[in-house]
DNA sequence: ATCAAAAGATACCGATTGGTATCTTAATAG
DNA sequence: CTATTAAGATACCAATCGGTATCTTTTGAT
């Protein structure tokens, strides 16, 4: 039953949640091996290093997260239910995560922003995707007459990706989701006020 | 020149530089004995474990900023111009980093919130803090017929620590203050809206 | 001056780290 | 059926990890 890529592809899965989770300094090689029931030199053979596994893990889990969010987004014709229905994704996160152990651009973020250049630059691409994404969203509401057009897109992504990652990180820190909804709630607020 | 509390003192203010830029787990005691110039026995006097070093000096840090904040919002006597003055002082985290690493709040969130329970404990309160803080800032403004009585106070709480969290995430990935940026000015914008 | 106690230095421990060289096994082409 | 090649297992490496037992040095009380 050898399948090089259906290993690659258990390697990434089970490195994904041990990194979202525990960290991406604290798992170890041996904890992956664990998971996986593979070896090191299965492990060696697909991926370079650890820094090399890490960054291809993250791309892996942002790819894979970018999947489902566009899928709900695309589900939604009118600009303003495609931005509502990506803040009831951000609640999921908490209430049935799709992924264990937080949004994993804020988990590389903070871990890496002042120390690991490699994953810093991975999460700085999935920031920049993210971003272009709602101001792309937010264009198209324009053009299509269901948004204000004298609105800041790039100021509005801001507001939302920034308070929504703040929000996942309150409401995981106290266990619960009262928080994350109080944002998205006020996201919806501010939505609202640059529909027509 | 022996000074027991001097040297606690130390270990603290070089772990915290160390834990808040490259991570707890990342940090190793051995980089702490570089950073100080002291020995693993000098350490290991004045702290029980690393465990018990990382939650100390996770206290010594907020509680060294807060010290800072308290003096910043007791300066100013009006409720809104206090939350003004907190707006700021959180953009200087990216522009005049009041301490290296970002956040500490933040940082040993997302560090700890999945799998270490003593550090985690340790971000709860300090979250519990600031939010009270926040809250009471808002209730002595609504006292004071300075702020809107009908202001949701936990909620307005909630949305002011997520986005600045958020918002000084993105800027340190992104390395400069424009999102923190915008931020502070959306949360000026809603702080005029419930002011009187 | 002496001595007890505490502060800090030194030297070591077993376990684990990321990584590699080598060997075995399984699949495929001829 | 066999030879080749790649996938994965095994065994090992030096370095580092958190932690500790012990020794030396400094300090302050007598």
């Amino acid at each position: 039953m050898r399948n090089p890529e259906a290993t690659k592809e258990n390697i990434l899965k089970k490195s994904g949640i041990l990194f979202n989770t525990n960290g991406y300094k604290a798992t170890s090689i041996s904890d992956i091996t664990d998971a996986t029931g593979l070896t090191k030199g299965a492990i060696y053979r697909h991926f370079a290093s650890k820094d090399d596994l890490e960054k291809e893990t993250l791309a892996f889990m942002s790819e894979k997260l970018f999947l489902k969010l566009r899928a709900i987004v695309s589900s939604e014709k009118h600009a303003v239910k495609k931005l509502t229905a990506i803040f009831k994704f951000f609640e999921s996160y908490i209430t049935n995560p799709p992924l264990k152990g937080g949004c994993p651009l804020l988990n590389a973020a903070i871990e890496s922003d002042d120390a690991h250049p490699v994953l810093r630059k991975e999460a700085l691409k999935i920031l920049t995707i993210l971003r272009t994404s709602l101001i792309t969203i937010l264009q198209n509401g324009i053009d299509n007459k269901q948004i204000k057009a004298d609105t800041d897109k790039a100021f509005f992504a801001t507001l939302i990706i920034g308070a929504l990652e703040g929000g996942i990180m309150m409401s995981k820190l106290e266990g619960n989701n009262t928080d994350i909804c109080r944002i998205t709630k006020h996201l919806q607020k501010q939505l609202d006020a640059i529909a027509l």
